[in-house]
Order: structure tokens, then sequence, then C-alpha cells
DNA sequence: CTGTTAGCGCTTTCAT
DNA sequence: ATGAAAGCGCTAACAG
């Protein structure tokens, strides 16, 4: 089959590809797989199948066809191949904040599972708002994704029902939900926080304060200060001591602005559990300003081993959870759900709880 | 006009579209906007205008299509659209890190720009790695991305061929370089950098150091480094005073393990110029270990204004730039030259250079 | 190993 | 205000 045109590539040249259309639509794209297998003198199929894999066409003919292609630049057009292979390649991952570094562990580990089985991650925060990921859930399901790994287990009804919908593998993280939506890498808040305050219970602290975010709309927080206030009560201790302060996420104002009006409205305070390491170093920071000894005067335990926690003066004793084998673990059930679904067999829901430990450093 | 067939809505029935293919696909998608525009009663381009805008259909008709989208559950197919309308939606942003604050709060800035204009962001990480930029424009060139927003300005030769190959707009940020591929949104880390060192003489520092990573990977630190170095120059200080460890991004364990290095190699430094707030609050939490008080025994500067520097005690002077405006201005750039592509005119280079300032506070 | 045919679900264009 | 026809660039399925 002889080549149409000149050997000569058009670069941009947005009339190769274009015939006669009798009701013609704008413009014909640049460079397209029809325009390379007519350089190579093959078959559009034939292209397809050497940009895809080794064995597929001969080597000569692959070769050739390569050639074409770094001749002209080529770029497949994803959205085509979406389009005829009902497959996006996509998964969406949603979290609170991409900027926390609990999260940003998490999303790294999915990360390197899904460069590996060739998926790319849709990122979006839902900024702690549950509207917004329901609204994020909407646009990113547009876009076909193979799954959708979630932050969380609480989620609008309008949410939950096109989740449902979708019929894609769906995981929920970074928490321990009892009716989870779909598969589970996460561990129980809650038990962490009663852990916090049994920790500081342990090293001889008897009148321990909360410092968190206002609580309501970060779920996990709220769930690691509601095992705080049962440890405190099954240890007999004083209650009503926390302090909640700002929108989620608990920042180092929010433990700044904290700490002192836990020392002013109980004095005697002489431990402090904080929602994050982040509100800890905020607690931290103030305690030095205001010269109040930490741990000696009040012991502090944050959550989440972040790298200010391992850096500070003095070091912050916390709780520490593999961020990034959530995000991991997470993926690999999602691939494992897609090659299932391949093979068409069917996936039972797996829940992967995994351990935090406290990290006992200088603070408490 | 009666609905076709019986009220009740197949929920996921694939077969529900599906006519008498003579040689058919796997299977057909769920409702589509064929289904829809069947239960509406009306074609499927009055139901595609339906779900766009509001004066394209009588308000009728667009309420019947809406509600029986609403029982359905349709969810629009992005990738046929995009595959349709040769408009993906989709604007491609690239960062050395997603976690670190800075960049984080460029992306929030063009986050909040794209949200409002209906584009989505493709977010990739580089890790501040070249090869690893290179081979994400390739994959998200794929996409057909209306734009690409890139941070900094030095790329591989292939990367920048298949940015001009792909004839989008460019912003380059973080960065102002001399030879643009595109827009630019930045500011002279150079600049920076040699402020740092003119600040620090201006509080009568005369013996400087200078602590970064391995220089060579972060190109803007590296640059901050270069301004360093040039203003000790002009200054006439001790020169070579430079600890550069690990891998980019600089972090607080870099600071942390070059501080020593600096007081061992070079005993007498009275100011350290750190390349990033993380490496200030390194080798600062240091000092307070080693009983070095700063600012009194040696003064510290830091750049770009991270939460620690701004909560930690002693708070740590820096450099501030507007990062979230780095974003945002990027971002308007980016929809300004999609409107002006759509009206078919030209757009100049933009080339928006935002300052930066001292941020004086308590370790210099 | 390679080609042909049909069609993915939507939007463009034109007609009414 | 609505509809009909055509086709976007690619791949599934089948045939050779």
């Amino acid at each position: 089959m002889p080549l149409r045109g000149s050997g000569s590539i058009a670069m941009g040249g947005p009339k190769l590809t274009k015939s006669e259309a009798p009701r013609g639509r704008k413009e014909a794209a640049g460079v397209t797989m029809q325009t390379v297998a007519r350089l190579a003198g093959v078959s559009a199929m034939t292209v397809s199948r050497a940009l895809r894999g080794e064995g597929l066409v001969s080597r000569e003919t692959r070769e050739r066809v390569l050639e074409v292609v770094r001749e002209t630049g080529y770029v497949p057009d994803a959205s085509a191949r979406v389009f005829a292979s009902r497959r996006s390649g996509f998964v969406a991952a949603l979290a609170p904040s991409l900027n926390n570094s609990n999260f940003a562990e998490t999303l790294r580990g999915m990360s390197g599972v899904f460069d590996e089985a060739g998926l790319q991650m849709l990122l979006g925060d839902t900024q702690y708002l549950l509207s917004r990921e329901e609204s994020l859930i909407a646009t990113f399901l547009q876009r076909r994704p193979e799954a959708i790994l979630l932050t969380g287990s609480v989620h609008t009804p309008a949410a939950k029902q096109m989740l449902k919908r979708a019929e894609i593998p769906i995981v929920e993280t970074w928490e321990a939900p009892s009716r989870p939506l779909g598969h589970v890498v996460g561990f129980s808040n809650k038990k962490a926080g009663a852990e916090m305050a049994r920790y500081l219970h342990r090293r001889g602290r008897r009148r321990i304060a909360f410092i968190g975010s206002a609580a309501d709309r970060d779920r996990r927080g709220f769930e690691r200060q509601a095992g705080y206030c049962e440890a405190i009560a099954e240890l007999g201790l004083p209650e009503g001591r926390i302090v909640s302060i700002g929108a989620p996420p608990a920042t180092m104002a929010t433990g700044g602005e904290a700490l002192p009006r836990v020392l002013e409205q109980w004095p005697d305070t002489d431990g402090i559990v904080c929602v994050s390491d982040l509100a800890a170093f905020g607690a931290l920071s103030e305690c030095q300003r205001l010269g109040v000894p930490a741990p000696d005067r009040v012991a502090i335990i944050g959550f989440g081993d972040f790298e200010v926690g391992r850096h500070c003066c003095p070091r912050i004793t916390t709780i520490g959870v593999d961020s990034e084998a959530i995000g991991r673990i997470a993926a690999e059930t999602v691939v494992e759900a897609l090659e299932a679904r391949e093979r068409g067999e069917p996936m039972a829901r797996k829940r992967h709880i995994l351990e935090f430990t406290v990290i006992e450093r200088e603070t408490a």
C-alpha cells in the first residue's frame, strides 16, 4: 500500500489526516495513529499493537513503527484509548489535605504501587469537608476511575449512592469502620486516643488535658478525642479538660493558642494529649515561651510522628502509624481487585487493620 | 410525552442500550446519555444541552431530563465528552514535591482558579528529578491537558521538545528564567539567596555559613546558594563555608546534621543562611541541644516562611514569598491564554516576577 | 503476524 | 428549541 502524500512529516500541520468530510468538524488533530500507520505502511491496528507490547507484532514492523513515532513526535491520545477500551487508567484518591504529611505519605505509598501498575492517580483534597468530598466524587466519577480510595468512613448519603452505583472497588483508609463501603486499610483512632491518655497515666500523670481542633469536621481527630475521654473516665481521672480550637486540621497555631487556655482553666494540668504532633509542637513551643518546662511540669504526647516532632528540642513523644503502608496496602488491594475483576472472579472485602505504637521520646 | 418503557429504572443493567450489534463488543455501559434521552422522550442532543447550560433548552424539557438523570443516577462519561469535544478539561501541574508546604500552597492557589474555571488538575510530583519530570510530561500529554504548569525552568531536551509540540500554554513557576518556554510566574532565587546573606551582614554578622542539600538536584536551592556566594564575595566575607548534605529537598534532618559540621569546621561562624526554614529549624534545634544560643552566638535565617518557623521558639527569621499567589497568577495566566485561544487571538508571553521580603523574627 | 470492520458515548454542525 | 447525521482516535473482535 503506497503512502499517501510525500515522505516529509508535517509538524503540527492540521491537515494531514483531513479527509473530505461532507459535514466536517472543527479540524483534525495533529498526528494520529492513522498518520503513523500510513507513514509506516501498516494499518492503525498494527501501530496500536506495536505501541503496546513486545510480542504482538514482528520486530521489524515494530521498529519501523516506533521510528515513525519518533520522527513525527506522535503522542497517543489517551482519551480515545479510554473511550475505545473502556478502561480509563485512572484511580481516584481523596484525602482531607494533600499537604498534611501523614496523608502525603499515604498518597506516596499509593503512588508507588499505581505507577508500577500503569495506573494514574487522580488526586483530590476534600479540605476536611464532606460536601467537598461529595462534589469531588461526582467530578471524578465522570472520568470513570477504575477504583476509588477515600480517607475515612463518613460520607454524605449522595456520595455513598454514587459510589455504590459506580460499581468499582472502593477502599476506605485511616479508619476502622464497622460498616465499610468496601475494602478497609486503617486503624482505630479511638484506640490510639485511649492509648495516648493511658501512656501519660503510666508515666505518672493524673490531670490530663486534650488539645484538638473543632472536632466535628475532623472525624479521625474526633475519634482520638473520644478514645481519650473514654480512657480518662476508665482511669478515674478528672474529665472535661478539653480545648478545641479552630477549623481542622489542628495546626501548630491550634496548639499554641490552646496551651495557655489549658493552663489558665486547669492550672494543675500535668499532661496533655494532642490530636496531632503539629498541635503538640505548637503547645510545646508555647510552653517554652511561657517558661513552663516540658516534660517536667507538663508532659506532652502527640500523634502522627511528624518530622517536626522528631527534630525539635525536646523531641515529641508520639503515636506512630505507618502512613505509607496504609497507602501501599490500599493500592495493592485495588490492583488485586482489578485483576480479580479482569478474570471475572469475585473478590472478598479486605479489612486490613494496622498496629500503631507509642514512640517514646522526650516530652512524655 | 410519556416515558418509554416501564416506570422502573434498571440500575446497572447492562442491556438497556444494547441494540442488535452484528459483531458486538464486550458489553454496553450502564446508563448512557441515550438511555436518559429515551426515558425523557427527547434526543441525546437535548440531554447534552440540558446538562450543560441554562438557556439551551426549554425549562420544562430541562427539568424532565434532570429528573431522569436523578432517577437513573446517570453520570456523564467524561472520556466520551473529551473525545468528542476535543477538550480534556485537564490542566497538568508538576511540582518537585506535593508535600512541601511552599509548593502545596502554590498548588492550592492554582486549584482555586481552576476549580472556578471548571478545569481539573492532573497533579504530578517530580521528586526533584528531571528524568521523572520528563516521564510525567510524557504520560500527562497523552491525556491532552489544555495547559501545563511546571516548577522551575530546567528540563530535559526531550521534555522541552514534547512541550513545544504539544502546542498548549506552558507556565514555569518559582524561578525567573531568562529563556523561558512560555509564561513565567516566579522570582529570583539568586537574589533571595543574596538577600539572606546581606541581611545577616546588616545585622552585624561577618562569618556566615550556608546549609543546604546536595545542590545539583534542587535548582532553586542551588540558585539561592549561588546568590549567597555572590553576596559573600561582594561583602568581602570569608568564603567556602558551605555544608551540603543529602538528597533534596533539604529537611530538618539536613539542618540538624549540618549544624555541628559547620561549627566544627568553622567554629567562629556567627551567622547561617539556610536553604529553607526546614533546614533552619533542624539547625536551630541542634543549637538548642548543643547549648549554642541562637541568635546570640549564631544568627539563623531560613527561606520560605514555613509554619514551623512561625511557631517555634525562638521564631525563625526568614524570606517570605507569596507561594499561593504564584499558583493563583499562574493559573489565571492559563485561563487567560485558553480564553484567548478560544477567541483565536494570540496572547503575549507573560512574565510575572514577584517580590520577596525578609520577615524579621527572632533568630537573626 | 496483520488487516478489516464496527463502534465506544458524546458533541459538532447543520437543518428545521 | 430540538433533532439528525457524522465523526472524534482508538481498540475489541474476528478473519485471514
